[in-house]
DNA sequence: CGCGGGTTTGATGATGCTCAAGCCCGGTGG
DNA sequence: CCACCGGGCTTGAGCATCATCAAACCCGCG
């Protein structure tokens, strides 16, 4: 089960893990099986675990006044899922989290993860790559959404997540996308009546 | 010159700087001013500097195929300017990033900073918090951009940064908002007749 | 005085939302 | 085997929001 993670982990840094790391992590990360439509964290509560998703789809998203779900973050096998404002900061999540299909994850507490950081520089490398490429995209994310029309944003969408496209339903990618589920369809019609 | 970051640096961390360190520190930022209108970044280059400013205001922006800016950000005294993104990727940046006042700001180089963190502590601190901000602050502004009407981020805008308001003109604003100087100008109308 | 940058206003049109209805399809239970 | 149900997707009509384009205005400054 923790192999998927040792394999993840190596591909950002070229420390390879040692046995004894390997062994610390296998303890700070449990196994967590989460069924569809369970969450892993609820507005209100504070984030207390990180998650590596070894198989299955969740989603974090916010609920609005009017009641209407708006998708903040989708992932799948080899992505990580919780709220990493409220993580790190400790502060109540605005968000919800959980499964959209049946997940298997392992999980991390802030103080196990930070005792791995002091112990082992490949988690070190590796969350610093994380929090490059996690910010990297929340921009492009930014950018499309103030620069770029809803088709744009699709088709970009659809190039740079093909993996998420066959996960989950178009009115989660509309959602994701900062559109209704109907724009999205008659976006699409457009597209193949090109 | 220096001194103000040096503040700046021991508000993130329980361990303040001592003397060998800030000597470290001033060797590595370089004072640069920088004219109004003139470019940090631009374009298609890869983001040497990461700048943090002493005095007067930048703005990072990004021009679209019909030629119009779309603000990615905006910084004044004690805050940071660059592309995070081709700073620390070493990729050509899609922004640029120019002065909107006269500006001071410490320069500091990557190979410069890399080795700043493997000496004092409280940069690493710094750096960390730093990107747990960000990140926060472009999820906010995500979020937002999804989920409210123009006039609700007009608002929360005016309270989260103030000290921008004063500091650039609408139209700025309206495009670090997502919307046109029309558009503002109708909305800051609306909200005082009401 | 006139110029330039910024802001406002108006008219018009595009884009995307809302609400409501119908469709498609893969279960599930009679 | 069929009827029905629910979730997801599509379609249409009407409406709200916002962009675009053009013009006028405002004001500080050379």
């Amino acid at each position: 089960m923790h192999e998927i993670l040792y394999k993840y982990i190596n591909r950002f840094t070229a420390i390879p893990l040692i046995e004894r790391e390997m062994e610390l992590i296998k303890n700070a990360f449990v196994l967590k099986k989460i069924r569809k439509r369970q969450y892993l964290l609820q507005e209100g509560e504070i984030c207390k675990y990180l998650a590596f998703i070894i198989k299955g789809a969740m989603r974090q998203y916010r609920v609005d006044d009017k009641g209407s779900e708006h998708i903040m973050g989708l992932s799948i096998e080899n992505w990580w899922a919780g709220d990493r404002e409220s993580f790190s900061m400790l502060k109540p999540s605005a968000y919800n989290i959980d499964a959209w299909e049946d997940t298997d994850a392992l999980l991390v507490t802030k103080p196990e993860l930070t005792n791995l950081l002091k112990q082992i520089p490949a988690m070190v490398d590796m969350k610093r790559k994380l929090g490059e490429n996690n910010l990297t995209a929340t921009q492009r994310r930014l950018d499309a959404l103030i620069s770029s029309s809803a088709e744009k944003r699709l088709i970009d969408f659809e190039s740079t997540y093909p993996e998420l496209l066959q996960r989950f339903p178009q009115h989660i990618i509309a959602s994701y996308l900062g559109v209704t589920k109907e724009t999205l369809s008659r976006i699409r019609r457009q597209l193949v009546e090109k």
